[in-house]
DNA sequence: CAAAACGCTACCAACTCAGTTACATATTGC
DNA sequence: GCAATATGTAACTGAGTTGGTAGCGTTTTG
């Protein structure tokens, strides 16, 4: 479940690049470089996060259910985890005196470092990536035009 | 490898609350529930990085390379992940203008984010682990004799 | 030399997961 | 209604991962 997210974040933030527009599964996938199928699994669960609304049929597609500005990416990302942790909880039933505290507190300790991950992907929202990522494009588009001209002259 | 990061967890904390003791993998192994061969896998990684020293032959076992205070988490962390990365990237080779060059920032935001989580996990040494596990223990022994107590009266 | 303990390799069973195939369903346009 | 297009989903497969086990060698103690 974590390839999944790059998935997820993929499909948001091309989805946010073409500005409302309805994408394909086909179309989404291709520029991944995964199949259709594969993407569709994570765009099910986007889907039911309530992240992106997909229409059946022809000229159907997917895109986002609300302005990009509302969707941040911790949402992407529990929208793709089901209900696995990223990190490995302690086991139950450790035995003597000691290891079952240190157990108890070892997982809270992992529940805190989790949190202040997801709190770093909360922070950041699909349309503060897709500024980013326009800003960065038109700048190698700039340079090349500037350098083709430099070249040209 | 992100099991094995529990297992170093108990290793570490298991052997400062010992206080200096030896303690060999079997008891260890016993403690977390697991086998020995298991244990003494991230026992290898724990003293190539250099937190655990291992003594082998009869009366043999490990113990801490250094107090306790000078051991924190994220050590323990990196040295049982071989070169893993806790999200996975975006792949190389998308296609389109778009794709790769929001691969390339999600790339960057997921380092941000797993960043973030050893920090957290950079903050705590197993001094301070050692120390609360002590205090629960205590605390749990107290209200045991307590209750007791009142028990028999 | 025997017992205890680690070090390391090889192998197995279970699990996960991306990818593929196949088929059902929904929508559009003729 | 029919054909074309797209999603939805289930089933299967092959690769990779991992915890567990067994076996053998090595080191240390007594």
């Amino acid at each position: 479940m974590n390839n999944q997210f790059t998935i997820a974040l993929h499909i948001l933030g091309f989805l946010a690049s073409r500005g409302g527009d309805m994408l394909t599964s086909e179309q989404m996938a291709h520029t991944y470089g995964t199949s259709p199928v594969v993407l569709r699994r994570v765009l099910a669960k986007l889907q039911r996060a309530g992240l992106v609304e997909t229409q059946r049929g022809a000229g159907g597609g997917s895109l986002l259910a609300r302005h990009p500005s509302a969707i941040n990416l911790r949402e992407a990302y529990e929208a793709v985890s089901d209900d696995t942790v990223m990190l490995a909880r302690h086991p139950d039933g450790c035995a003597g005196v000691v290891a079952p505290v240190l157990g108890h507190y070892v997982n809270g300790l992992l529940e805190e470092a989790e949190r202040a991950m997801l709190e770093r992907l909360a922070a950041v929202t699909v349309a503060q990536m897709d500024r980013i990522v326009r800003a960065r494009i038109g700048r190698a588009r700039t340079a090349r035009g500037a350098s083709a001209g430099r070249r040209a002259s």
